[in-house]
DNA sequence: CCGAAATGCTTTAAGCTTCAAGCATGTCAA
DNA sequence: TTGACATGCTTGAAGCTTAAAGCATTTCGG
């Protein structure tokens, strides 16, 4: 089997067992999900809110995705929608306090985990692994963009 | 913003980046899907065929994910289901001749893909990264392990 | 102004995924 | 032998995800 071939898999089994742990972790202490907690995580970095166009693009997942995720945490109390005045076809979103209370708990108890699932790789190598995925993005770029004419 | 968050976030774009890039083009060639393609690999390596279980436990998803790819899979012609006979409770799934000619084209496909995306990392930071996983891959299965108890 | 094109969101159909409950079959101990 | 437990698979409810079609609104050229 080809060398690329290995290392694509190797990377593919490290983020999947962590994001699975994550997940887990995050359904057994919050009973919440990723897209969920992914959602709150970008519209606290927004105070002013966002649009679903500009949420999508954030997490990079369709349109059609983000009306569904908006709906359900609209539901359960913790963002609310209303539409922009100056341009009626504009949707955006803000946390409600009960969303940002429930964000930052979530957020707290997320990095803990991930700094504790990171633990036993000592800090030298983390540091070169941060590096390398660094390098490893910007010629992701470069090969995934050139193409898409 | 801890070091250890920007670690797994920088892994998890990478890897989104290229799971995404190979969902597409495996949507856009062969008009198939990761977890199909995922499906074939495993049978492609067990000759004799493997059980529904055995699958679910190669692909680390979860049982009942395996009876519905199963039943689409059977319904395009590419696999195989029988009940063992020792064990009726048992299902076996084999490639049939036309899932092993399809995962053939498929596959080399998708290894050149990999090659090529990861034409734009120079050789030795390929395999820097490589073996940084690696050791990755062990800390995690030690951090990750001992929990569960 | 008015029609055409663009933009932002929603809906729909299909598939992937999980967990929990349920069914069929097999195993084992009393 | 037979009842209890274990094992392997399926089903059902819910959520996530996409692509494509559709609707409402805005923008812009004429």
């Amino acid at each position: 089997m080809k060398s690329e071939l290995r290392l694509w898999l190797r990377l593919l089994t490290c983020t999947n067992m962590i994001e699975a742990e994550l997940r887990r972790r995050l359904r057994e202490k919050f009973n919440t999900t990723l897209p969920r907690f992914d959602l709150l995580a970008a519209l606290d970095r927004a105070p002013e809110g966002l649009s679903l166009g500009e949420i999508s693009g954030r997490m990079m997942v369709s349109n059609g995705n983000i009306t569904g995720l908006a709906a359900r945490l609209e539901a359960e109390g913790l963002v609310a929608r209303r539409t922009e005045p100056h341009d009626r076809r504009v949707v955006r979103l803000t946390l409600t306090e009960a969303g940002a209370a429930a964000f930052a708990e979530q957020s707290a108890a997320h990095a803990g985990w991930v700094a504790e699932i990171f633990s036993a790789l000592p800090p030298h190598e983390r540091e070169a692994l941060h590096r390398l995925l660094g390098r490893t993005k910007s010629a992701l770029t470069e090969a995934l963009e050139g193409e898409e004419a």
